[in-house]
DNA sequence: ATTTGTTCCGAAAACGTTTTCGAAACCACC
DNA sequence: GGTGGTTTCGAAAACGTTTTCGGAACAAAT
């Protein structure tokens, strides 16, 4: 144990813990033998700040709080990656929560990450959450916040999103334009941003290319179970007897749900039925057929909401005022088997 | 900003700072009502201690670290959902950081970890490690370590792993049973121990079983990147022209990089090459065939990995001396179709 | 010899808690 | 009215840093 101290350098060297403490900081006045020899028994003795001091003194932690839905999804894993990369690139360590999609959870957390003291909250809200008071709490104690993935519209900070809306209408317009024209969507439940916005960008489309909107051909996944939701409205679908030609599914997981229903009642893909999923996960490529989908760059939106967060920590704490930015990442489509008919 | 402190909560009472911190925190020796005076006043300006200051004077702060190759991966998701769970149940929060397989990363991370302090730390080595002082180091002082999964057997401290060795064997030992005879490894580095463990395995099954080793019959997948890996050396493989019937797989990853490329040249599973994977991912039930493959308890590991961490952490806070111990969880296999002849 | 300027160092306060120890206040009891 | 016991409170030290401010020592300029 017994960690070594400044007191215990500064009597070693023979100087006192203020030389100790400019001279490893990098004060301009201290002499330069001196500060060679503290440097050098500060790692003989090898030194670690204690930074519990060190956070009360200067109050600020160089750490971030992270709060995400859940871990074991491969996008989230993605941004995950993302923002562990960009925080280590820029000295911040990181403390992960997941909130299970449960509000009253999401809240609690934020609470135990204020008491840490961290300089700066992500997240991506859970579906349950439509109050917002718990993180105008977090922005009144001036400290940054940025809502990714999903966010609220109403809550006034900074956010880094896809255009759920654009990218679900160019994923329906391609449907539209390979020449499908009964197409059905599973949409997710209704309180999430992304869910109404992709389910307005599918409405969208069909109106633009003069197609009616057909309530009957939305199915609700909302179990938070997207495999079995598709799969289990697929066989709602089929079972409906309704003229599907495509799907456009909220989600790949959806997707695989429902091609693994098609392929049990031998229903071909995209002979009979088109699928298109939404975020690429890397298992889209693997199953068969090899799911067209919609590219979200989960990396990006980790590397970029870091980024944005630790700027406005920086001017938070120089008392510049900050402007609140929200970036939209591209997207775009992919095209695999599952929509292109031979 | 300004936090409300136990001096302001004093002030607005009108008792000592001691007195408010003695009665938040249960002490006995307050008075019934100016403790509710106290408890309502502290709610009303909703204060929330400073951790920074309660971990300096505490020295401890419930908070914990955890090192792991790669966040974007199925298994270590999982761990990290368990991790997470029984952290939280715990009244800990975690600190992630991943090395990306680099040993030199892995111990700046660990010398980040200890100067904040953590109380304890979870981590499953990287791929490249071979020198454990800093491990070693981190014990030293006191502070708890459990490894996990890649673990090194000569590190002196508390594991949970699963039975790589006996995994391995079984798997092969399935495969035998199954009548495949001319079964191929497709290993990883020589490094980590998990590598060594189910390629040993693997030879010892098929010795027990009277089939002769051939090393021909391994292949090295040693690129960290499993999927392409797997795909490069099933190519290999089947230019090699050798009798081949069976392939065990370290890894989900590298058995689908086999199957795509086996489906590609229209080689049949499991009819001319039987595969069989290890970890159970979900996508190995997606593809098709779908995988047979080793269960790996990822969301148990990580549960397991907290909690015994956690004991160790109370133990060593009260200076009872701590037993190692290591946990083997077991493992299953799961049969799919990827090895089940019709 | 006095002033002015540099260079180098350290005392001390501060960050917000926790906890020890003593003491005031009150009661009860002979 | 002294003794002993109980209840309730607060002063103060401590945790390990950072940073301000002043001052000592010395050199250079007048």
């Amino acid at each position: 144990m017994n960690d070594t101290k400044l007191t215990d350098i500064a009597a070693a060297v023979g100087v006192s813990v203020t030389t100790v403490s400019k001279a490893l900081k990098g004060y301009p006045d201290i002499n330069k033998d001196t500060r060679a020899r503290i440097i050098e028994m500060a790692e003989k003795m090898n030194y670690l700040p204690n930074e519990n001091a060190v956070n009360l003194r200067t109050n600020q932690t160089k750490t971030i709080g992270v709060i995400i839905p859940t871990t074991v999804h491969h996008f989230f894993s993605s941004v995950l990656n993302g923002i562990l990369d960009e925080a280590e690139k820029r000295g911040y360590l990181v403390i992960i929560l997941q909130s299970n999609e449960k509000y009253e959870l999401e809240k609690k957390q934020i609470s135990l990450l204020m008491q840490k003291r961290v300089d700066g909250i992500l997240i991506s809200l859970s579906n349950e959450t439509d109050d917002f008071s718990h993180i105008n709490a977090v922005l009144n104690k001036e400290t940054p916040v940025v809502l990714f993935d999903k966010i609220a519209k109403m809550v006034h900070c900074s956010k880094v999103v896809i255009d759920d809306r654009k990218a679900a209408y160019d994923a329906v317009s391609y449907l539209i334009g390979k020449g499908y024209k009964r197409i059905a969507h599973f949409r997710g439940s209704l309180v999430p941003q992304n869910s109404i916005d992709r389910f307005l960008g599918y409405k969208k489309a069909l109106e633009d290319h003069g197609i009616i909107f057909d309530p009957n051909l939305v199915f609700m996944c909302d179990h938070n179970t997207d495999f079995e939701d598709g799969y289990a409205n697929a066989k709602k679908m089929v079972e409906s007897q309704q003229e599907i030609d495509a799907v456009f599914a909220i989600t790949d997981l959806v997707a695989i749900g429902i091609i693994k229903y098609l392929n049990e009642v031998e229903i071909k893909i995209p002979e009979q039925i088109a699928v298109i999923g939404f975020s690429n996960w890397f298992m889209s490529t693997v199953i068969s057929p090899k799911l067209s989908t919609v590219n979200q760059p989960g990396y990006d939106i980790g590397f970029k909401a870091v980024s944005i967060l630790i700027d406005e920590i920086i001017q938070a704490k120089n008392h510049v005022p900050i402007k609140h930015q929200t970036i939209t990442l591209p997207t775009e489509i992919i095209e695999r088997e599952s929509t292109v008919r031979i």
